[in-house]
Formats: structure tokens, sequence, C-alpha cells
DNA sequence: AACATTTCCGGAAACGTTTCCGGAAACGTT
DNA sequence: AACGTTTCCGGAAACGTTTCCGGAAATGTT
């Protein structure tokens, strides 16, 4: 029941609580021979240390603070894996919040998280407030953010070229003879979705097709997790097949989005990829799995949880992440 | 950058040390007038509680240990989240770890998690060992078992009924008319895949059907994450199209092994639910996106982990969730 | 007015570590 | 043999809280 401490080994090893206390954290001012005798005491007795009180002492937590907006949809699951790996890696521990992309629950768990004194923190921002990091900044507290690329704020972050990324996304269904292209974005404060948009209008500038706003469907609606993504993407579908039915191609904000699309069109009877083309954003396993399978853009998951921890300690103004074109059935 | 302690908080509000804990902390014993005083400096000052500190002297962190077997697996991600909504109610924090299903990775993870005092665990153990939940019994530390069913360990657990869950599934195959029915399991050591296995023969002992061995496949593979469950279900449906082909209906272990089959039934051409019928288990989200969407065993996730939450301070020797027939076009 | 009770407060110890500092013993140097 | 170094060790303070305890002041009781 009771933990082992420091003291009560270094009175069964007959030494003092420094000495045992440099012999367990490999000091050098400690002799070979009473070294090993306190290693092997601790282990009988099985010494776990608390790390509160190291922590307390050393004013380092060697725990990590995550702010995320929905840790079960998929894509924010893989980023969770790799911070976790490389957590771990480093003696570091993750304590992961999800704020269902409301401002005062993220203004809360960072609270709490300070409370904690976690050493760092990785925050998708999910409202267009940054009063919230800025003061976390200004404590001098390291952090980054993850997927979001927000401009002028000082603070290292870790995202996808979401330009560049709309754009391959928007040219490639352009090149499969798509004319009409629809947009189906998230929220308007969402930076991702905003630059993936800026993407698919410079490909249609230079294809020398005329941007249709009617084809732009932003979400308003709250999204507070996957199943109201897909809800979302569903409901817009509805509307532009009321609105303005003669699209032949649609670029959704990310997979989840195209399979709310993909439902709607299958309900309408729209045969995919000969009547309408469909291509989605991250490649989150299951796009593999529709059918038809989701042509998409395959985006670095874990490898962006573990630039991020790595960003933690060794800030970088930022890191822009290339995706890839990932041709499948859909398009 | 540096934090306010209580002791600042003291000196500006010309209070004593004790007596400013004991304001901040609501105790009895401080008049209403200086009890505002100190609040009012706090709040001011910016103080946030060093939670080291608190749990180093009140012996409790506030933080359980969650010990998974791959949390990007939606129905973990589900049933996460709902351990992280139950936490956060109570004024928890959640530290979770994923094992890969590894023994080792599971005992070292529930080491690194003692240093940290945690004051539960939640474990989903996934090999046939469990030496290590027995030495944590040991130690008196709360602990719950998630989503298996070990028998005759005197620890609390929640878990689903899944022989009568396993019992209806093929029941439903049965009731639309199949006769040879095929079996994929997961790993052979997985109370719930053993469970939905006898309800699996159960029922076809009541339909009069005999047991065909070759219709039932286990895992004997590593299955890592989602995907090589995925991978794994899809090698076991080929391998049974070459074998033993004459089945016309399947009962997966889970929807993702669901997937696998689904996969291969496509390759092949085998048309769903004309030619074979599949049913899977959990109805994660996907579920209803894939083609033809699956019909499937509807598993209480969130519950799940809110009830797991709720058993740690509130210890049962169990909790037995019933799941409920969903069926869609699959079957 | 004397006493008992209640209300409020401060001092100090404790939680389990790490680390600074000083000193004893052992060793090397001349 | 006297000195300076090195090696090893223990005492004690500190990290930021909570809580026990004793006591002063205020209030109530007769």
């Amino acid at each position: 029941m009771a933990y082992i401490t420091i003291r009560q080994i270094a009175k069964a090893a007959g030494v003092s609580l420094s000495t045992t206390s440099r012999a367990l954290n490999g000091k050098m001012d400690v002799s070979e021979e009473t070294r090993k005798k306190v290693l092997e005491t601790a282990k009988r007795l099985g010494y776990l240390p608390n790390r509160s009180a190291v922590s307390l002492k050393k004013q380092k937590t060697y725990t990590i603070g995550v702010v995320v907006e929905d840790n079960s949809n998929p894509f924010w699951s893989e980023v969770l894996k790799g911070i976790e790996n490389s957590a771990r890696e480093q003696g570091y521990h993750v304590i992961f919040t999800n704020t269902n992309r409301n401002y005062q629950n993220e203004v809360e768990n960072i609270k709490l998280l300070l409370e904690r004194r976690v050493d760092g923190f990785l925050i998708v921002p999910n409202q267009e407030k940054y009063e919230d990091l800025l003061e976390l900044k200004e404590r001098g507290i390291p952090m980054v953010v993850m997927g979001r690329h927000v401009e002028n704020l000082g603070i290292p972050m870790v995202y996808n070229n979401d330009i560049k990324g709309g754009y391959i996304a928007t040219a490639h269904l352009v090149s499969r003879g798509c004319r009409k292209i629809a947009f189906i974005g998230a929220q308007p404060y969402n930076t991702a979705s905003i630059e993936r948009c800026k993407g698919y209008k410079k490909a249609l500038r230079e294809a020398g097709i005329e941007i249709d706003e009617s084809l732009l469907k932003i979400s308003r609606n709250p999204m507070r997790n996957g199943a109201m993504e897909v809800e979302n993407a569903y409901r817009h579908m509805k509307e532009l097949l009321n609105e303005s039915p003669n699209f032949d191609g649609i670029f959704a904000y990310n997979d989840l989005m195209a399979f709310g699309a993909l439902k709607a069109l299958k309900e309408e009877k729209i045969s995919i990829p000969s009547q309408v083309k469909l291509i989605g954003y991250d490649d989150i396993f299951y796009a593999s799995i529709v059918t038809p399978s989701l042509t998409t853009m395959k985006t670095k998951k874990q490898e962006l949880g573990e630039i991020a921890f790595y960003l933690l300690f060794n800030p970088k103004d930022k890191i822009v992440l290339d995706s890839k074109l990932l041709v499948r059935e859909s398009t």
C-alpha cells in the first residue's frame, strides 16, 4: 500500500539521505560500493520515486499538455499517437484535453494544465481569438501551435501547406475534366480551411475557370465532433443539390466532410466518379475503406505530432509540411 | 514567467500563510473580510495553485492513468472521451498510455504511472498474463478493467455481454437465412473475442447447425493498430475464400475486422448482402459510412468509459453492458 | 465583572525529493 | 612529515502546499 521513500532506503542501506539520492540519480560523488548497496536495496524494497516531490524540487514536471479540438477524430488520434511516442521516448507524459471547439473550454483547459505546471503546451487553437495563447507566451512557457497557420503571433507552429494542398487537389479535379467544382469548407475561422480554399481558387484561376460563389460552402454550424462534421457536409451537399446542382466535382475540407458529401450523393443516386468526382483531405484510415474509395491529399499525421513535440524544446518559427495526392476511385 | 506562490499572496494581503491557504480553500476558520481580501489579491496576482505541491502534501494527485491497447482505434477513442468527460467533471486529469498490445509496454506504463502516484488505473489488459494487475491490486490502488472479462482476479470490471452479443449477431444472420456462417476472431487470449465466439456457437447449436471448425478464424498475428486489424481480417477472408468458399454469412469480431472482410469480398466481386451477409461489432462511426453500410452490434462506448471511471471510486464486482443489434445494408 | 465559549489567526511541522556546502578521510607530492 | 588534492559523505535548506495546535480577541453567559 504505502510507497517506499528515499529515507527508508537510506536507513535500510545505512547511509544518509543525500547519498542515497545521489546514488539513485547517478551523480558522481558516491563510491561504487555504496552505490551498488543503495541501488540493490532500492530494488529490493520496490522503490518508485515520487514524481510530485521531484517536480516540486526541480521545478519541472516532465509532463506536457495537449489541447486539441476533438480527439475522437481519426486525424487527431494519429497526431496524438505521434506526440505520445515522442514524449515517451524522452521520458515525458502527456495530458491531453478536448475543447470541442469551444473557446471557453480552451481557456479552462489551459488554466488547469498551468496548475499542473506542464513543461510545455501543444495547442490547436480553434477560434479566431488568441488572447489565451499570447498570455501563455507572455509567461514564457514553451508552446507550439499544431495544424493551424497563425501569423504574427511569434509562436512556433507546425502545419500543412494547405494552399499548395488545396491547389493540387483542385488541379487534380480539373485534370480529370471537372469545370464546375464545389468547395465544402469548415468554419470561417479555421485557417486550414481558409488556405485550402485559397489553393482551390488559385487552381481555378490558372485553369481559366471563373469562381462561382454559389459553389462555396462554409460551415457556420458548430462541429463539436466528427459526426457533426459529416453531418454538416451532408447538409451542405443537400443544399447544393437543390440550389445549383450542375457541378461535376467536389473538394471537401477533409475526409470526414467528404464522407458526408458521399452519403448525400449516394442518396441522390449520383454516381461517383462518372457524374461527380470527389476529393477529400488528410487520408484518414477510412478513406481507403469507403466505397468508392476516396481520393485525398495524404497528410503527415504522426509526423505532425512528433515535430510539434520536437519544436517545443527546439523552437523554430515554423515548419510547413507537404501533403501528397493519393488517387483512388472517387476521381 | 515565474508563478505566484501562496506566500506572496500572504505578504501582499498582509495575512499569514496558513490563513491564506484556508481562505483559498474555503475552510471555515477565516472571517469573511479577510477571505475576500485574500481571494481578491490572489486573483489580482494571477495565482494558480501548484498541483505538485498539493499532491505531495495531500497524497493525492487528482490524476488517473489509462492503459489502453491502441488509442487510434475509434472504439477506444470513444471510450477515452467518456473517461475524460467524467474525469474533468470531478476535477481529475487523465494520463493515457498506449501498449500496442505488448505486455512489456503494459508493465512499463504502469510503473511510470505509479511514479506519478495516479489515484487510479483504468486498464485494458492485453495478454493472458495478469501478474502486473495483481501486483497493482496488492498495493491497494483503485483500478478497473475495461472491456475485458477476467474472472477470479477480484478486480472490478466493466465489459460487454459478449456472449449475448455474439448470440444475437449470429442469430440475426441465421434469421436472414444463413447456414454456413464464418467467425473472424481476434487473438486467442482476447476475452471479448472468446465470448463472442461462444455466443456464436450457442446460436448455431440452437438453430441446429453443426459447427464447422474450418469456418473459425482466430488471429495469431500481432495487431498493433487498427490498420493491422483490418489487414488480418482481410487475410483471413482470402484464406477462407480459398479453402472453403461455400459460406453465406460472416460474423466479424469487430467493425474494423468486418471492414477487412468487406474489402476482400469486394475484390472477389462477391455481392453483399445477396451472396454473403456480413455483421460486425461495436458500431464505430464508420460502420454507417461504408458501402454497403454495416450491420453491427452497437456497444456503449462513452458509457463504458464513464462507468469505468465511476467504478474506480465506487467499486463493484462488475458491470456488464448490453449491446444492441443495428441492422443496416450488409445483412 | 468574572468566566466560558466562539471566532479568527499565526507558527511550525510535514509531504519526498534535490542540492549546496562543509568536512573527514584517503591519497599523492615534495 | 607536512601539505595540497581528491574522493566520499552527511547536514540542512529549499521547493509550495496543508493542517495541527495553541493562543488572542471578541462575544456570550451568569
